[in-house]
DNA sequence: GCTTCTGGCTAACAAGATTAGCCAACGGGG
DNA sequence: CCCCGTTGGCTAATCTTGTTAGCCAGAAGC
């Protein structure tokens, strides 16, 4: 029997690539086995089971999200780099949908989780794109709180299919980015913003 | 062995608490007959399987979201409908984490299916929001898929532990509540939203 | 060439979902 | 009140999937 020259990272990748393939939902130890072409016992020698696997899928996708958003912005500044980033973020969901699902209800266990320094490196991208903005250093940490969200809400809402009613998805999302640009440069610049009713 | 008056809604809002309590995830057949004091193969007599079940429960968690935001906005308009709304969907999704992770990942059949049904009861609420803000038509799909993405966003990524570091996080998604009252007049009047640098 | 470690394999086991088939309990009509 | 059909429970058995145990060949260093 000769040997299949898998590690680790081989056996993650490919259950990466699987994962957006067949959903992260339909992936199997069986199907990942098969798809190294190895049967499914060896790949315990690679990894500590599923839930180890689903943690290092997610560390991994969440190092290539950092990566695709960290180098969508650079070169841009304000509202350039705020869509550079929104738009990474959504292609690569949409590209790799099984592998972020992964990232969903993955905890990290401490700061040296290879899953919380990837979640840092994307959240240090976002944060470049705050600093075009000159955000408040106390408003910085809800801003990216909210970018997270919007971008994340958005793209599995997406993902999902949830987004049910017809008006045209990229419209939207293009939409969204000019919200939240008109209101990050609001907050940069609160003495412009609409005079608010006495409520 | 005497009946145990079990009928499909008993079972699946038995199943939606117990998702609740031990997380969706671990929700089992054999868990959920435990504690509804019948033997697993029972179950299959008041729904079709864990795929009925699943989808049975993400339609009673989308139909009770769709209750509480819509409850919570009676009364108020504008900021004050927003919030209430706001509030109401997030701490109905951190009150019951399990059921709503079921809605996540379930596309629904067809208009008929309860779950599009209450999808778009909830719609609907939130639609109700975007009234008291006079949103131009053309602008009311996008908004409210931008309201339904900040909301779901920030709930499903604080559910999962997805805010790592420190800011504290009611601060913040009041902060994000803030930041769409004021993009949303913004909308509705743009005429004074700040102007723009030419780039 | 020997030895050691690694990475594959088969076999076996455990947990969970599901199906088959039986039988008691409830409910309505004689 | 009894009969009978339907319903909802049960046990037993099967299938899928994850996981562990234990064996053995191939690769790498001496």
């Amino acid at each position: 029997m000769p040997r299949a020259g898998l590690d680790p990272a081989a056996v993650v990748a490919a259950a990466a690539a699987l994962a957006d393939e067949v959903g992260f939902a339909h992936l199997t130890m069986g199907l990942l086995a098969e798809r190294v072409g190895v049967r499914t016992p060896s790949l315990y020698k690679h990894v500590g089971g599923q839930e180890d696997l689903n943690r290092r899928i997610a560390a991994l996708a969440m190092s290539e999200a950092a990566d695709a958003v960290g180098g969508a912005v650079q070169g841009y500044a304000g509202r350039d780099a705020l869509a550079a980033a929104a738009r990474a973020f959504r292609a690569f969901v949409l590209e790799h949908p099984g592998r972020y699902a992964a990232t969903i209800g993955v905890e990290p266990a401490d700061r040296d989780d290879p899953m919380a320094v990837a979640s840092r490196r994307l959240l240090g991208a976002f944060r470049a794109v705050l600093r075009g903005y000159e955000t408040p250093e106390s408003d910085v940490d809800h801003a990216l709180r909210m970018l997270r969200s919007l971008c994340h809400g958005f793209a599995t809402l997406q993902a999902a299919d949830g987004f049910q009613w017809s008006a045209d998805i990229d419209e939207s999302f293009e939409w969204l980015i000019a919200f939240a640009d008109r209101g990050l440069r609001a907050v940069a610049a609160p003495e412009v913003s609409s005079p608010a009713p006495p409520r």
